[in-house]
DNA sequence: CCGCGGGCCTGAGAGC
DNA sequence: TGCTCTCAGGCCCGCG
């Protein structure tokens, strides 16, 4: 599911239930997601106050009153949803009709807000993990995230400059966190598209050899912000796991102008072209060969 | 250091 | 209906 839109959509769903509200409950249901939880896990968490709810890159993180940050991965299917406890359950004790799929029902707080929070992922590729807030610089899942793409400090000279000299595919280089952090398959193909940038298209020629911003990182730098962005507003892209905390599908994918389009007429106006699937470092490419250069 | 491919998991969908 | 195969929104790791 998640690419930064997707998080974000999430982050807003769960902010009203956990900002300020104490963790009373907390429950995990199985020894390990990605990676075996800490021994220390729920301790750490239980009697907490949530000061604040933020994301980094793909990253929520969850600050606590006792200066500790939960930080939470969806990987790839991980999704949260928010529902009122059942009253008749013990105060202890997460007692709520079943979805379908609950057995990947993983984690689970109850909130001092009236709310239960639920994480479920089928294919336990994400995770979460509590670190002491002054040891956020050195925990090596957050470093060498790149800059926020809708970030200040995210333009086209920073983007051209940390691609100056790669002679990787620029598909690869904006799929890399390091560069930019927050971007997945879905909105890299729809911002080269967007951008009339295409995915094999070397990374450093987003600067000239004297080290200039080309015209085309500021096309990609714009197309980032509006994709994402628009997808933002649509509570990200639904196409079989993302849901938003209530339950609600996301709708950007129908806004998709290539992604999962293959084989379509290519939207840009009097392009004519057709859109294009090929494999790019393992993973699909969806792009129009006549409008993207 | 860089770039690439394999692997981690489960489930959905296609094809037979 | 049911089997097998391929593929999926992420990211870590080891190799050359």
């Amino acid at each position: 599911m998640p690419e930064l839109p997707e998080v974000e959509t999430v982050r807003r769903g769960l902010q009203p239930v956990m900002e300020g509200a104490k963790i009373l409950v907390a429950e995990a249901r199985r020894p390990d997601l990605r990676f075996p939880f800490q021994p220390d896990f729920v301790a750490r968490l239980k009697g907490q106050v949530v000061t604040g709810l933020g994301r980094r890159a793909k990253y929520l993180m969850a600050d606590l009153a006792s200066g500790d940050v939960l930080l939470m991965h969806l990987g790839m299917s991980g999704s949260f949803r928010v529902i009122k406890p059942d009253n008749e359950a013990a105060p202890g004790e997460f007692h709520y009709p079943r979805a379908k799929d609950s057995t990947h029902d993983h984690v689970l707080f109850r909130m001092s807000s009236g709310a239960d929070i639920i994480f479920n992922d089928p294919r336990r590729f994400g995770y979460m993990k509590v670190i002491a807030r002054s040891a956020l610089d050195e925990e090596p899942l957050l470093r060498g995230l790149g800059p926020e793409p809708l970030g200040n400090e995210f333009d086209a000279a920073m983007l051209a400059r940390s691609c100056a000299g790669k002679t990787t595919s620029l598909k690869a280089a904006l799929l890399d966190q390091r560069v930019v952090a927050g971007l997945g398959n879905i909105y890299v193909c729809e911002a080269l598209h967007r951008s009339h940038l295409s995915p094999r298209r070397i990374a450093a020629t987003l600067s000239t050899k004297k080290g200039e911003t080309t015209d085309h990182a500021k096309r990609l730098v714009g197309a980032i912000h509006t994709v994402l962005n628009d997808a933002i507003k649509a509570g990200g892209s639904s196409l079989r796991d993302h849901r938003q905390t209530s339950g609600e599908l996301g709708y950007f994918q129908h806004s998709f102008k290539v992604y999962d389009r293959e084989g379509e007429k290519c939207s840009t106006p009097r392009c004519g072209g057709t859109v294009k699937r090929f494999t790019q470092n393992g993973r699909s490419t969806f792009w129009c060969p006549k409008c993207q250069k």
